[in-house]
DNA sequence: TCATGTAGCGCTCAGCTGGTC
DNA sequence: AGACCAGCTGAGCGCTACATG
């Protein structure tokens, strides 16, 4: 009468488990969650009959009586942009650290989608959500009604006093290339990502405005915003096209590494070398950057970190205390310095 | 009374609906599955209810009483590679189209990893997973006992009678891609990749040996191979550094589009110029292939479709029907000629 | 025709029985 | 006889289906 578990029907429960070693629903429960409860005896009869059935509680069914979900959602704008998925893998690093598992969720920036994956992970009754919004300037109004008030985490995005979030300064790292490339004894410099409607690039433009003026530079006179439509290579390119017909600039600060390689392909294409004739500085530091052909200096956002505090975070404030005081990281880029920018240094890292 | 349902401790249940529009929680019930069942009078009060609740139906209870999941596990190696990601991509637009979720699970190789997510899986009784194997040459026997027999589909691996299926065929895209380098003369090639533990990379050397073969050149003359130790643009540059030790082929064939990338840089610091000098078939055309400083010609994985078949055979599998007849699907690569293997292709597509 | 009541999905936990020393 | 421990029982988690009124 032994059924191979592999050619059953519907999946092993528990109550065919107790069946089988002749025991309550209640012991095999208990040796499962408690086998300091149960004589030792019984314990390894249970375990056998575990086995042999090949059985795996129902996380559901435990979920229902009271235990907390350990699925966490994550619902990002953009699942093919490397610097998304880098961040999406460091949240799942810790979050799994945590014991618990990422369910990833695509918005694909649209509003709508953003608020249809929500309420679906509130019905799933995960334990909660990281969010990166999918709005260049969501209010953060819009994430006080949360269908089933399911505790989110903000990434990259201040909510208030709503709600939990970690962000990396944007003006800082702004500021950060402005003030290597001046170090480096550029004046004229451009920004590539003057794009009216996102928040990142309007922060990076601020801080890059702030170095500036900080140097006694005023901004308008140095420092030409170029728009850009979208943030991709090809975009990158485009813009940077645009940019020369009115004159070459000293060197190029781009809002993130995609536009920085478009920059690139724009500038050899024209003839230009990088970093001699002009210099390069990314933003986002990912993978692709440190091997570009001419490997890009770029900002680097510190993305472990992120995504451990954002766990952290979650795991608090869905911990089910109660009065959960909402908490902003804010956590600082860093700048790492490669030959786009600066001949002088190696080729690594 | 009205209690905000931001402001609720835990989640609203159907009960409480029930109270606050004076009705029995089996008419809620109905008003939500089968609104057609309920007076229209009845149904707007219910509704108002819901809405004023803000309440979310756990979909873990209604799974428990027979519905069946809406989730999907995607079990991948490496969340960071661009091609699992865009496959990725792929597999979550085709279950989304289904109506389903995606939960995206990183094995990051490791075949112990992956049996815990199976478990996990298996735990949240998913309605099924995507599988692609975390082990280069795992027997397919490996997943003949799953885990409270979770419904599997195999992506790029042929899982024999016991397991659907899809997979695109390498050894033709290895074929592809050396008929494409003799028909531009190219008779001395390079196929980095060679590495012995990698089935897909061996595959494609296979189908490369076959079509010089078909062509009536002996492989051992004509194709030198080259071990890669992992599959990224550091990889590639190092192997192609070594293969030009010992003389410049007329062409090198990529296991995958990193290592083309790599071995571009190698040829570039060399002061060789691609394709003048060697040209470059990569695999798998990634976003980056088209943008790269000169665009890649590779072999295209039809992404979409694969993403497609996949969540269809899932579906049919996981829809209970009892005598499941496991299938599998064979995929066709397709070869984009660019500039790096042909100078007169235009520099975009 | 429309709404109600109830059983039961798979599991856990508090409370209980009954056998031992 | 009282203390104790192993294991059993049953209610209930949130929802749906089905048989009644």
């Amino acid at each position: 009468m032994s059924r191979s578990p592999a050619h059953e029907r519907g999946p092993v429960r528990l109550r065919d488990v107790a069946e089988l070693a002749g025991v309550a629903t209640g012991t095999v429960s208990n040796t499962i969650n408690h086998p300091e409860r149960v004589h030792p005896r019984t314990r390894v009869v249970v375990e056998d009959a575990i086995r042999t059935l090949g059985f795996v509680p129902n996380q559901q069914a435990r979920v229902l009586t009271g235990a907390a979900s350990s699925v966490i959602g994550l619902v990002v704008l953009d699942v093919e942009s490397p610097f998304y998925m880098e961040t999406a893998h460091a949240l799942e690093r810790a979050v799994r650290e945590s014991g618990n598992v990422v369910m990833l969720c695509n918005s694909e920036g649209d509003l709508e989608r953003e608020e249809a994956l929500l309420t679906m992970l509130a019905a799933q009754r995960v334990r909660g959500a990281l969010l990166a919004p999918a709005t260049p300037d969501a209010h953060a109004d819009r994430y006080l009604n949360l269908p089933g008030n399911l505790p989110i985490v903000l990434l990259d995005f201040d909510g208030g006093d709503e709600h939990c979030s970690v962000t990396v300064d944007n003006v800082s790292g702004g500021a950060l290339a402005i003030n290597h490339l001046l170090g480096l004894g550029h004046t004229r410099i451009a920004f590539l990502g003057g794009s009216p409607n996102l928040r990142q690039f309007r922060q990076r433009a601020k801080g890059a405005r702030g170095a500036l003026q900080a140097a006694g530079l005023d901004p308008r006179e140095h420092l030409t915003e170029v728009s850009v439509s979208g943030i991709g290579i090809r975009d990158g390119q485009q813009a940077a096209e645009l940019l020369l017909e009115s004159g070459v600039p000293d060197a190029i600060f781009c809002g993130n590494d995609m536009l920085a390689f478009g920059a690139y392909r724009a500038l050899t294409s024209a003839g230009l070398s990088v970093p001699d004739d002009v210099a390069i500085v990314g933003y986002d530091d990912i993978e692709f950057a440190k091997d570009w052909v001419v490997p890009l200096t770029s900002i680097r956002q510190p993305i472990a970190s992120l995504g451990q505090h954002a766990a952290q975070l979650l795991l608090e404030h869905s911990a089910g205390d109660d009065a959960h005081e909402h908490r902003h990281v804010v956590l600082e880029p860093e700048l790492i310095v490669r030959s786009s920018s600066d001949r002088r240094r190696a080729t690594t890292a």
